[in-house]
DNA sequence: TGAATCATGTAATAGGTTACATGATTCT
DNA sequence: AGAATCATGTAACCTATTACATGATTCA
């Protein structure tokens, strides 16, 4: 159980707020924008029988609810979360944003005020670093290509500058709750 | 061959603007933002063969550099990737920012310039229901819910506002060039 | 000639989607 | 009792990733 996709993540990190039943767990996916991580129960049953077999969560008597069993993180799956927010976004390339908001969600669980200020820097950095080499990207081909792509590339600028100030909004909003 | 993938979309679009060998193809994805559309030999090769046998590009004799068979778009592969572009974005859930963009490239080699002004405004119709939606929600949740899901709602805000600025911004180029 | 890289692929693996199957329970 | 929906899955299919294989060609 080497690697877990973002998908594994998503699930430890909603089940690490609360326990709740394979089955809220898919409503959960179905009706809010975490359902961007799909989604669907062929997906996310497997996925739920993977993490209990691989240790990372395991069944925790019977729900509020009556029936189906609720699904628990354990301390080892806790860990498992935790070193992966704890993980630094990839340099170079693209900075995956829903990825690391989805991270960034349940940083409030596990971290430190501290940490999560430190994620937010980290963040930061990536995004200026993607933006440096976008605009550089666009400068090169600005002479030899179409609007049409310079559109484009300006399209990934705005979304990154828009990345960018939410890291600004995201500090102060954390430094408030101090 | 009813339903073709992004990726495929991406390969018509691109061998519409040139005929290409299936090394230069990797290239482009390797070297480009257009890379964010995957990527290895693994993938590539066997959906350009797929695109061969559906009809969708045929090789078109020796490239210019002489080695490899260049492909190129058939009548029918230009058909589809037409279709394709002049699809009304889905409504509801999210708009696939990324995807769009990806398509917006292609309709300058495609579409008439009122096509392409069409085309923006649907998006921009998108977005802003997009963007009321997650508005919505946002506010349903503020009371229940805590600081780091607001934020995490906020950065999709910031990201679907900085999309509709684009819109704008593109909407005054392609009339300057009008 | 040997090294690099050009150029095209295949195989193993993993993961997701769609669609279907199934039993239990609540509602009317 | 019958309909809906709760709740949990399985099976077929498709696609992508990683890693490897292979022959041809250019370059030092």
């Amino acid at each position: 159980m080497k690697t877990l996709t973002p998908l594994n993540y998503a699930l430890l990190g909603l089940l690490n707020r609360a326990p709740l039943t394979g089955y809220e767990v898919m409503q959960v996916f179905q009706t809010t924008p975490l359902g961007g991580y799909s989604s669907s129960p062929g997906a996310i049953y497997p996925a739920l029988k993977k993490l209990r077999h691989a240790g990372l969560l395991t069944v925790s008597g019977n729900g509020a609810s009556g029936r189906g069993d609720t699904l628990a993180v354990t301390a080892e799956g806790k860990a498992m979360l935790k070193a992966w927010l704890l993980e630094a976004p990839v340099e170079g390339a693209g900075v995956d944003l829903p990825g690391q908001m989805l991270k960034f969600t349940f940083t409030g669980d596990m971290l430190t005020k501290r940490q999560q200020l430190s994620f937010i820097d980290r963040l930061e950095k990536a995004i200026d670093s993607a933006i440096s080499s976008l605009a550089a990207s666009r400068d090169r081909i600005r002479s030899n290509l179409g609007t049409h792509d310079i559109l484009a590339v300006e399209a990934g600028l705005l979304q990154y500058r828009a990345a960018a100030d939410w890291c600004a909004l995201a500090r102060r909003e954390l430094s408030k709750g101090k």
